[in-house]
DNA sequence: ACCTGAACACCGTTCAAGT
DNA sequence: ACCTGAACACCGTTCAAGT
């Protein structure tokens, strides 16, 4: 039966409420309910005070930077070790937009400062080279490739949270009635695949870049 | 050599010195030479009030809106009525991305709201259908495939405007080998072609998403 | 070492008061 | 009709003061 090692001369050890992780996790629940993030609002939820934080963090920044970091570390890349090239990337893809999604609120922070960060990633990074390359692809198309999917899934996941009705013809569905047609058509294949429109988009788009980079690759 | 009609009674006609086109006019402006974007910035720069605002527009959030317009607004699809279809689609993606990214700082607008809204882009929506019409799409698989391209654009554009060090192996990169040469053989090959990383990745994908969509619409 | 209260400069928005 | 000054509630951050 152990207690915390006692330092020189202090007097009741006087375990700290606060840390830098605690800080990000609630950080990231307060995002995810939705609503405003504010390091008031954060620090109520941790029965704290604000400046509190300032002995843990450098500032909000910091806070987002960890939060972002903690969405991102959940995205595995051990496929590229499993599955053949191509169904690699497309499962990788769908991790990569589904831990995004996850977390619709806190999208926008990636779009900002765009993605990746720790230590962690850049084990991914090697993983997902790896792969392309074992699957016969010169060395200098790769990040390209690697950087035009990640493009495609931020984009996608950003679509994915946007709100439903920014691609609806609206009143003046008799003005463009192609278009307007073509949306109908989208709807109704959507509900009969039961997919979001986002979803078919993602899986669409998703489809034809692999194809496309497989083709490239194979010329 | 008229004036202003005069109103019944009125003293001295009093031409206001705001309205919402200045308004948005110099939003864009104070964005697009960076740093931070406020009311009390703006304001100043248009030498007057925070207050004065309100009586052309509804709030902040209302001359964000008027800037997304401005921006969207510069991009054509014309092209689609004079190329064939991949030439068209090529073009117009390039467009759009050249669009976002003359406004760098402004990019995160379209993330949290994403893109589009007036009546100038159903119109070029239209366009646009008509040429994957008149390529041979069938209608459902017309508008996943534009919201494909356009997710790949605004991820595309941010990344082209990030800082480029995210994927920088750094001092790690004897941990991760393969990955260290590859962004290496991308920055020479980058240099070679005189393009940016981003443009890089940017052509790449683009290059594949049309090549797996012409692919996808023959099949 | 870590939490706090007070203070700071700034934010977007409202509204009665001016002209 | 349109601009303003004052006020409001809130923001992130600093720092001396506590323990």
């Amino acid at each position: 039966m152990t207690r915390p090692t006692a330092r020189r001369g202090a007097g009741r050890p006087r375990t700290p409420v606060l840390s830098r992780d605690r800080i990000v996790d609630a950080a990231l629940e307060l995002i995810d309910d939705g609503g405003t993030f504010s390091l008031g609002l954060l620090a109520e939820r941790l029965a704290v005070k604000p400046s509190s934080f300032y002995n843990h963090i450098s500032g909000k920044d910091d806070i987002l930077a960890g939060v972002q970091e903690r969405i991102t570390d959940a995205i595995d890349a051990g496929m590229f070790e499993r599955l053949p090239w191509a169904d690699a990337v497309v499962e990788w893809a769908r991790a990569y937009r589904a831990a995004f999604v996850a977390h619709p609120h806190a999208i926008a922070l990636f779009a900002t400062a765009p993605v990746m960060g720790a230590g962690r990633t850049l084990r991914m990074y090697e993983q997902v080279v790896t792969g392309f390359r074992a699957a016969g692809w010169p060395l200098e198309a790769i990040i390209p490739a690697i950087v035009a999917i990640e493009s495609f899934v931020l984009g996608s996941a950003l679509d994915a949270v946007a709100p439903a009705t920014i691609l609806e013809p609206g009143p003046d569905a008799e003005a463009v009635p192609l278009f307007a047609a073509a949306v109908s058509a989208r709807d109704l294949r959507a509900a009969a695949e039961n997919m979001t429109a986002a979803d078919l988009a993602f899986a669409t788009g998703l489809r034809a870049m692999i194809d496309g980079l497989a083709a490239s690759a194979s010329r």
